[in-house]
RNA sequence: GCCCCUGUAGUUCAAUGGAUAGAACAACGGUUUCCUAAACCGUCGAUCCGGGUUCGAUUCCCGGCGGGGGUACCA
């Protein structure tokens, strides 16, 4: 048992015996203590004070005092700071705690068992008109992430993504490429799939308000001539002829939509994500029709005369909601009842949890009280990962103003800094192949863009400056994968003959000694390795990945100190040196546990 | 108009209602015969404003001001 809950426990025991009140654990406020004061763990007394009708200091005495006859693991210097009392506990404890750490490879995480709660995650979510930028890359990362989290807390996790494959933006795609495109391939033109498409996108919007910009030249009204223009009415046509199952126009639709999800494989390879079942809108939007009807039979919603179908949400605070257009097509809403419908079907879903940005927030409560009242579960408690936008210094990023920082490019530029950053430190990675260097790049300039993006908290926007690159010092994926690559380095060093685990030393048996003398520093590790379980439980209540990065700053910045005060190998005391290497192993394993959550790599060298 | 989110050093980010609000970047200064200096140490520097609740407020509540988003036939 750990030792912070094994102190709350006997808090609890003493408060009752001292004043004859059962608290509930969360009043016992233990915190780690601040490094001015001596001791490891500090209560906080103030919630006591009416119990025990004295001062501060008085009470923080006599809990103190009645502690550590109580309990073996407090050692009796423990100080009273005004209402704060600081335990210090005995080190013996730690070095128990570092064993049982090190010893067991999934520290920190709750076992998936057949009864865990199945967990559906919803991320990614792609237009096929365009490829993916900055903002789908923060989504997609933190979608990876948080289902990493889930399933650390012992859920059994399914990860999804709902592929917007149909609509008029593709159609303005296929149009500019019939029109413009001379048949034009990712082969022939050797651009990635999903930047060919983009192209033609583009190329649409160009012509497009070119066209308007004549009409209005003419005289013509700005909206009405939006309307007119005759490249908007051809894609509506096609639009039709679509929904008709025209066969040239799936055909197209259907080549056009494989070069792009060609182009999106690659780009979600590089980020290191994957999906265990795909959806297709076009698959789910006629699901969703069904729904609505069947609502609309059921009396949940209601048909006006002009034939499109509502939902009356203003009993719920909400206003009325728009499910079937006048001429019969759905809308988005329609289709993610459709897609829940589906979801349904294939799993035993007990948490849906939807990774879209926070300009939906409207749309999920909508869509919230909508299952509900389709008699979907886990409707009612979906929850929707609503996060920030990503911001450009010039405010947000808009397609048409050619102002988004593109997935596939930013992903290139981070590995080739990652590489030349390395080839500045010449004499460090000597008698390593091309690919290793590579790979090598591929690591770090990848957990310099991940972690860039999720050490922020979620919900809150955040600023990306193309002009200043991402950064590989300081509080930086970087930083934490060198510390993690030096402690390898040492343990290489320490046991390098492979069958005693020279490469994994995590299974390997140090017997520590108990009486080993630690330094503050080094019990203030093994806490920090401790905290491991919170974090990740934290991350887990909150839907919070940033804790585990954060948590993962705090472990490496502390270790970095240790590294820099004291030698692990040189230390000539064997019992000190055997508490190193196995307290340095056990902090790469966390290390390498917590980025893992992040979908981050650690490399065994930099 | 109405609804939601947000406001912390020059900048980017932290802080379950707890001790003197932490880091990083930038700036300036220091550390290498020593396990990887992508490291370590130091200096400078901040809670938008006004009330309230509390032993204690960056955190919770109310009112301003600033920023972002949504708002019924776009997704």
């Amino acid at each position: 048992m750990e030792i912070t809950s094994k102190i709350t426990t006997a808090v609890q025991a003493v408060i009752d015996e001292l004043y004859g009140v059962q608290v509930p654990e969360k009043m016992v406020q233990l915190q780690e203590t601040r490094a001015e004061f001596e001791g490891q763990l500090t209560l906080v007394v103030f919630p006591f004070l009416k119990m025990s009708k004295k001062a501060p200091e008085a009470t923080a005495q006599e809990i103190g005092d009645q502690l550590v006859a109580k309990v073996p693991e407090v050692i009796s210097k423990f100080n009273v700071i005004k209402g704060f009392l600081n335990l210090v506990i005995n080190p013996a404890q730690w070095i128990e705690l570092l064993e049982s750490i090190q010893q067991n490879p999934t520290f920190g995480f709750t076992p998936v068992t057949e009864e865990s709660p199945l967990v559906m995650i919803e991320y990614s979510s792609p237009n096929t008109n365009k490829p993916l930028h900055l903002g789908h890359v923060r989504n997609n990362l933190l979608g990876w992430a948080l289902a990493n989290v889930m399933q650390a807390n012992g859920n059994k996790v399914v990860k999804t993504n709902i592929v917007n494959d149909r609509g008029i933006h593709i159609c303005k795609s296929m149009l500019a490429w019939l029109k413009w495109g001379n048949g034009e391939t990712p082969d022939t033109s050797g651009k990635k799939g999903d930047h060919l498409i983009g192209d033609y996108y583009v190329a649409f919007d160009k012509h497009y308000r070119e066209e308007v910009k004549e009409l209005v030249a003419q005289g013509m009204d700005e909206e009405q001539a939006k309307q007119d223009a005759p490249l908007i009415k051809e894609a509506h046509e096609m639009l039709v002829k679509w929904e008709q199952n025209d066969p040239e126009v799936r055909a197209l639709w259907k080549k056009m939509n494989e070069w792009v999800y060609a182009g999106f494989d690659e780009t979600y390879k590089a980020l290191g994500v994957s999906f265990d079942k795909i959806y297709y809108e076009s698959e789910t939007y006629l699901e969703g029709k069904e729904k609505v009807e069947e609502g609309l039979q059921k009396g949940f919603f209601y048909r006006r005369e002009d034939g499109s179908v509502w939902a009356d949400l203003t009993k719920e605070g909400l206003d009325e909601k728009l499910l079937l257009r006048s001429d019969g097509t759905s809308v988005y809403m329609t289709q993610d009842i459709g897609t829940a419908k589906l979801r349904f079907q294939d799993y035993p879903i007990d948490k849906m949890i939807y990774v879209v940005g926070n300009e939906q927030n409207y749309h999920f409560q909508v869509l919230s009280i909508l299952l509900d009242k389709l008699g979907f579960k886990w409707g009612k408690d979906l929850v929707h990962f609503s996060y920030g936008m990503v911001e450009l210094p010039n405010g947000k990023m808009k397609s048409r103003e050619g102002t988004v920082v593109d997935a596939d490019d930013l992903i290139a530029t981070m590995i080739s800094d990652a590489r030349q950053m390395s080839a500045d430190k010449v004499n460090k990675l000597e008698g390593i192949t091309e690919e290793e260097a590579q790979e090598i790049a591929r690591i770090v300039g990848m957990g310099a863009l991940k972690y860039f993006i999720l050490k922020v908290d979620a919900r809150k926007n955040m600023l990306f400056n193309p002009e200043e690159s991402i950064d590989f010092n300081g509080n930086t994926g970087p930083f934490i994968q060198y510390t993690y690559a030096r402690i390898r380095s040492i343990l290489r060093k320490a046991s390098p003959s492979p069958s005693q685990g020279g490469v994994n030393l995590a299974g390997l048996k140090l017997s520590l000694s108990k009486d080993t003398e630690l330094s503050d520093k080094e019990i203030s590790l093994i806490q920090h390795l401790q905290g491991f379980q919170a974090a990740v439980k934290q991350a887990g209540a909150d839907y919070n990945p940033s804790c585990i990065a954060n948590y993962c700053y705090e472990l490496v910045k502390e270790y970095n100190q240790f590294y820099h005060d004291f030698s692990v190998l040189r230390e000539e005391d064997e019992k000190k040196r055997l508490f190193r290497i196995a307290l340095s192993a056990a902090v790469s394993q966390v290390i390498k546990n917590g980025m893992g959550l992040l979908g981050i790599e650690v490399p065994e060298r930099m």
